[in-house]
DNA sequence: TATGAAACGAATACCAA
DNA sequence: TTGGTATTCGTTTCATA
């Protein structure tokens, strides 16, 4: 993979702004042609830095019930814990993380019935789970996607 | 707000596949007109249904470390605090939960440096935060923006 | 730079209340 | 008839070689 230099960073940080925003429009911003913003993006695409997609607001679709479920999973049983969470559509996010609950997902129902059967049954069907903490959330204060430094990019990042 | 009804469902769900699609091949595909996929799309913006964004790797533009942190506030101070935590740019993700931790955030970093400034420089400036626990991101398995029900959807949703 | 494709604006046609 | 949608078409803008 090819390392990022400023001027992938700065097409980034626009797209961050505006998703839609043209190529010509962003060349003409950048001070490069059309074509090199596109080859970049393309570039960046392939490697797989950043990917077009919609956000949708859960709510607005009639995901009223989100949750954070905390869990410990027996020893040994996290890949595969996570493997079969990972079927699951309702679950959007799985991570394993450090600390007493080692694996940490995000889930989106309809109502507090579905939240209901989706611990009760489809969770209790997991084997390897030993514990869960569901925490629901009562409000979101913020959801953001800009979060790649705009500061202090002056050389190359990448792997 | 006008309601969805299953064209709109059809859509998102394509956008959702590929955020990217022509609204000429959408069309085709549903057997609608170009002009109504566009009316349809520029309606659920405005309505704030869903929106066109980029989703960056975190780890492929150099935020290495990941961490959710739950804290609890005092009684009477999260507002404040959610609103002091929405200034910094680290944290993507902050919402208000039921449980013992009522505030949990998910924030990145450069590295574990970073992280630990943070704890010990950012959060602590913020009056009204009881505790904090860091769960530090050792490996993600999902991060999915394809949550939209895809199922049972004959009717009509939406507030 | 040229060529085709896609998106857009606006006028028209359609349908249901 | 009226308000809301869908369609159509001419034009502009964009993507691509």
């Amino acid at each position: 993979m090819r390392k990022l230099d400023l001027l992938d960073f700065q097409i980034v940080q626009m797209l961050q702004f505006d998703a839609r925003r043209a190529y010509t429009d962003m060349g003409q911003n950048l001070g490069v042609s059309e074509g090199t913003i596109r080859s970049r993006i393309n570039r960046m695409l392939e490697d797989g830095i950043f990917q077009f997609i919609i956000h949708t607001d859960p709510l607005k679709v009639g995901l009223h019930v989100q949750a954070i479920i905390s869990m410990s999973t027996k020893l040994g049983q996290q890949e595969k814990v996570a493997e079969q969470l990972g079927k699951l559509r309702a679950v959007r996010f799985i991570g394993a993380f450090s600390g007493r609950n080692d694996l940490i997902i995000q889930a989106y129902f309809r109502s507090n019935e579905d939240l209901v059967a989706f611990v009760n049954e489809d969770l209790s069907r997991i084997e390897g789970i030993a514990s869960a903490e569901v925490s629901i959330e009562l409000k979101q204060y913020k959801d953001s996607f800009s979060y790649v430094p705009t500061e202090g990019l002056q050389d190359t990042v990448g792997s």
